[in-house]
DNA sequence: TTAGTAATGAAAATCATTATCAATAAGCGT
DNA sequence: ACGCTTATTGATAATGATTTTCATTACTAA
């Protein structure tokens, strides 16, 4: 409310303190590309302040987690990985690609007003059947990516 | 072609041998409701064969997931979990809704006309424009159930 | 300022998953 | 059916990401 962070009422709405650890591990999260696991968060953070460990990152990225303002992903090569979620229909949203046998990542964003469409309404059925408050959602595809398949 | 299963002629084509630890867990899966951890078919495997080890459950596993035959997933508990993939407009296709404080998993499979619809055009896209040979996909909503929102 | 409590930091513990390697068994050709 | 070749298995040990623990520190409200 006084040039505030956007997440400072979030945090404050969901009795969570705003501590430093955890603006950090957001900053990071939000000036950095890809999928950054647990220990690419810490580099970065104990850069910042040598003080950090690596139980404090992970212990903000959970409650983040939970709050719906980091998307926790495994694309299964054995460590989580962690975005900011962003708004379903903001400018940063997209979904991915993973290639079965070399996990790489594709990032996508196609179609994004079709999904829209589509999600709209789907979720409204959702959260009426199941009585369940979607935050948000997650898609994503398996397969073989060009290169694997040419092997 | 002779009365074998319907996955027989695909783990020929993928180069790998029909075992009767793979053919375990396939009927295990095919078998079992819900979302299986490994250990959870572990302890039905060793009671059909008690010389069957955990690793040797994590293994056919693995390849039946880089095969495309099993979907494995990761809910947030620490665990893998293991679904037989089926196909992707058959009987069995369902997607999830995640609940986030209690993890709790709920399987839906509403509107799978729309989505159908939708995807065919989107992998249609995605296929051509990243070169990619789309084998499944999997859609997931997080929020909060009704239990965790009443509390 | 002080009490009350949430959050941190370091180290140790946990526990799912993977690597190792000798023993076994599929699938192929004969 | 027989043996050959090699993928697969099974037991154990190792790995490594994530959690737990607990004493210390830092918020926040009164």
């Amino acid at each position: 409310m006084h040039g505030n962070p956007w997440w400072y009422q979030r945090f404050r709405n969901f009795g969570a303190r705003v501590t430093q650890p955890r603006e950090i591990v957001i900053n990071i999260l939000n000036n950095t590309e890809g999928h950054l696991s647990a220990s690419d968060i810490y580099v970065q953070a104990h850069q910042q302040n040598p003080s950090i460990g690596l139980t404090t990152v992970y212990r903000p990225l959970d409650i983040l987690t939970q709050m719906g303002i980091v998307q926790k992903f495994d694309f299964g090569d054995g460590r989580a990985r962690f975005e900011l979620a962003g708004s379903p229909d903001g400018k940063g949203h997209h979904h991915h690609l993973v290639c079965l046998k070399c996990k790489r990542i594709i990032d996508y964003s196609d179609m994004m007003k079709e999904e829209k469409d589509f999600l709209k309404k789907l979720e409204k059925e959702l959260e009426e059947k199941y009585d369940f408050s979607i935050m948000d959602h997650m898609i994503r595809f398996h397969g073989i990516c060009s290169e694997c398949r040419e092997r």
